[in-house]
DNA sequence: AGCACGCCGACT
DNA sequence: GTCGGCGTGCTC
């Protein structure tokens, strides 16, 4: 007697496969299974006795089983066959995205080391006096460690030390600091410095404060929820979305012991409050994070925390959708419009639509919370589908005053490269002599978006996509943002040997330079992708800012997002309006959405000196369009107007939501292949397409047609019905497979870019 | 994705 | 005469 397993296993491109075996395995057993000349882990869908119909490939028997560890729960499963099937991938590249790389490539005995508790030290009062004398002033390591929890550096040795300062600190988060973490905590917990953090599953650790009327009635409602209860909870920034999810997740976990909690976040290393809040409240030992600036090591740790039960409340970006748990009762989507919600590469999942879709699965309420709710949640609050929550009170002071600043009437902006308005000058000068900060952003990195001849009319374009070097002042380089190439900035123009080479438009480092220029008293700082790539860099950048060490704080979208900077009490963008005419039809949307985020990061500025009231927080919005809808929306703070005149665009134009669509995206190196390609994709969709009602578009080049000279095009399918569009895709993509064309090729379900 | 097999250029 | 380039095909 022999049973049939079929495994999902992990290779990407590869269904189900059967594998045999003398006993059956539980449906969601991990196991180890031959492929080809290698071993790879998979998961267990079915399993059914063999039967004598002759089989077209010899089976091979299944390896080992993981059997320490609990199986996939048939929920978990469902939901790996749905993103398979939906968003039109194999099952095969699904795992890959969902298990952690460590599940996948060990053997079932390397697994049990890494299982145990995680510990959780915190210092001592003792520890946080002598510790740091006893270190020795060179191991950097050892310095780490005790940072981490809380022990003054060694230039405050002088001040006594806070037992608030103590933080606490896995085991397993510390092996990261320190190659013999366990042994040093040992150590230290002898000598009486540091002690084990209890971590039985008991009650929070920190009292949550009182709620304000909306948040109770929001959290009321959540709480009353009974089965599938999707609600949007409508709030501005420090508004107190936060506190809400907070409690909503305390009253799930005490209501029914071992519940779990999902919280998605969009980037989990520029929302640290996010994460610290729920850990004090929670407390550390009961968290799972879950993104992808993880180790290896500590992903799967997470991932079994999530996965056992452990963690009660797991907190990530969007991969943490695809987590296993099986207790899993509410699930919160943290700033929902957030695009990068959207997995760009490999399986294009939705973590938003998918997180509603394990909602509906589960019977258990989902909130989705944001300032400026994406079209699609905001319409499907409008027409009831989903519950509106809105909180209207901001608890961290006024909202700010959001003022235009007309660039077509200011003469100071006239002269070429000028950057900085009147009115924005006068309010810069306001701040830096009240000793305020500004924050000023714009979305450009870099010096200048592109180095251009006046006298022959040459551009620096990359040599190998369909895009702009951009001029990086500190280094003298030409970089390409989308392929990474470099070059040196040439002497002389490459076209006409011309000596006069202008930069062009602006780029956070020219603004850097400007405003240095302009306010040489003022301490500035910058924070874009280029001054943060070491790691850690961002957050030292964000403490300094945090800290008053800095007048002028200069970025790209990058510091719109997760901090709130209780000193700043201006915020100014410097050049939006590119925003307004994208052909991009969400242009407009992030646009609002983006000034919208970056308002509320100016707080009520707390005047520390001498208890002189504040500057009232204020947004500087510097345009050529005063009068476009979207900043007269921006200026009365009327995102629900500013929806509703989108929707009414986007059904005009029979666009989202009201209608699906789909992208087929082809690349090649060669041109013709790609063109060749989708001419026949065309042809074979037109007959598919016609009886279900799909309409097609035909093949046009994407956005950057060209990348690290890959030629990439697109067609887009659109239809009234979800459903016609899935069968659709799911016939037409057994067909264009079956083509065997040597073109790179994926399709796109609701997609974000074009 | 790996990892084969499979036919064409620069080397000991 | 080989070593090896990565194009295409398969994995129960």
């Amino acid at each position: 007697m022999c049973f049939v397993h079929q495994v999902a296993v992990d290779a990407p491109g590869l269904q189900l496969l059967d594998y045999s075996a003398e006993t059956p395995l539980a449906p969601g057993t991990l196991v180890r299974v031959p492929l080809g000349r290698q071993t790879v882990s998979g998961v267990v869908m079915a399993c059914t006795a063999m039967d004598d119909s002759p089989r077209a490939i010899a089976l091979r028997p299944i390896e080992a089983a993981f059997d320490t560890l609990p199986p996939l729960d048939a929920a978990w499963r469902e939901l790996l066959q749905f993103v398979a099937r939906y968003y039109q991938r194999a099952v095969g590249e699904v795992i890959g995205a969902a298990l952690p790389a460590q599940l996948r490539n060990r053997k079932p005995a390397d697994l049990a080391t890494t299982t145990p508790q995680d510990l959780v030290y915190r210092c001592t009062e003792a520890g946080l006096e002598e510790l740091g004398a006893s270190l020795a002033r060179r191991s950097v390591a050892l310095w780490r460690l005790a940072r981490a929890l809380g022990v003054p550096g060694p230039e405050a040795a002088d001040a006594p030390p806070d037992p608030a300062d103590s933080a606490p600190l896995a085991l397993s988060e510390a092996r990261s600091l320190h190659p013999q973490a366990r042994q040093v905590l040992a150590e230290w917990a002898q000598a009486g410095w540091v002690e084990l953090v209890d971590t039985a599953p008991s009650a929070a650790s920190m009292p949550a404060p009182d709620l304000h009327p909306e948040q109770a009635q929001a959290l009321q409602a959540i709480a009353a929820s009974d089965g599938f209860a999707p609600f949007l909870l409508f709030g501005v920034t420090g508004s107190g979305k936060t506190e809400v999810y907070l409690q909503a997740a305390s009253q799930v976990l005490q209501r029914k012991p071992g519940a779990q909690v999902l919280v998605l976040t969009p980037e989990i290393n520029l929302t640290p409050q996010l994460v610290r809040r729920f850990e004090q409240r929670f407390g550390a030992a009961h968290l799972a994070v879950l993104h992808s600036g993880l180790s290896e090591g500590q992903r799967l740790r997470h991932w079994l925390a999530a996965h056992t039960g452990r963690a009660r409340i797991v907190l990530g970006t969007r991969l943490a959708v695809l987590a296993s748990m099986p207790s899993l009762r509410l699930i919160v989507v943290d700033e929902e419009h957030d695009t990068s919600y959207k997995q760009q590469e490999g399986a294009r999942y939705s973590a938003r639509d998918l997180a509603l879709w394990r909602g509906r699965q589960l019977g258990i309420a989902v909130v989705l919370g944001s300032a400026t709710p994406s079209l699609e949640s905001w319409r499907a609050a409008q027409t009831g589908r989903y519950t509106l929550l809105t909180l209207t009170q901001r608890a961290s002071g006024v909202l700010p005053r959001v003022r235009l600043a007309d660039t077509r009437r200011d003469p100071t902006l006239r002269a070429s490269g000028a950057l900085i308005g009147q009115t924005l000058d006068a309010a810069l000068r306001q701040r830096l002599e009240r000793g305020e900060q500004s924050l000023l952003f714009l979305n450009r990195r870099g010096y200048a978006p592109v180095l251009s001849c006046p006298d022959c009319g040459w551009m620096s374009d990359c040599p190998h996509c369909d895009a702009h070097l951009v001029f990086h002042r500190t280094d003298r380089t030409l970089r390409c943002h989308h392929c990474g190439f470099q070059a040196a900035v040439p002497r002389a123009c490459p076209g006409c040997g011309s000596l006069d080479l202008q930069p062009v438009g602006k780029g956070t480092q020219r603004v850097e330079e400007a405003l240095a220029e302009k306010y040489p008293q003022a301490r500035i700082a910058r924070i874009d992708a280029d001054s943060t790539r070491r790691k850690g860099a961002a957050a030292s950048r964000f403490d300094s800012v945090h800290a008053g060490e800095v007048d002028i704080l200069v970025g790209t979208q990058m510091v719109t997002k997760g901090h709130d900077f209780q000193r700043v009490t201006l915020v100014a963008a410097l050049n939006p309006d590119a925003g307004l005419f994208t052909h991009d039809p969400r242009g407009p949307e992030r646009l609002f959405a983006q000034l919208m985020q970056a308002a509320g990061r100016a707080g009520r500025a707390v005047s520390d000196q001498d208890g002189s009231e504040a500057s009232a927080p204020e947004m500087l919005v510097q345009t050529g369009h005063p009068e476009h809808p979207l900043y007269r929306a921006l200026v009365a703070h009327d995102y629900p107007g500013f929806a509703q005149a989108e929707l009414i665009e986007r059904e005009r134009g029979g666009m989202p939501p009201f209608t699906f669509q789909a992208l087929l995206r082809a690349e090649h190196r060669s041109f013709d292949a790609v063109v060749e390609f989708l001419a026949a994709a065309q042809q074979l969709a037109v007959p598919l397409a016609q009886p279900l009602g799909v309409t097609l578009y035909p093949p046009i080049p994407a956005a950057l047609a060209r990348v690290a000279d890959v030629h990439r095009m697109q067609m887009l399918l659109e239809s009234q019905h979800r459903g016609a569009l899935q069968r659709m895709l799911t016939s037409w993509r057994g067909a264009l497979a079956a083509q065997r064309s040597r073109v790179r090729w994926a399709v796109d379900v609701d997609p974000l870019d074009f």
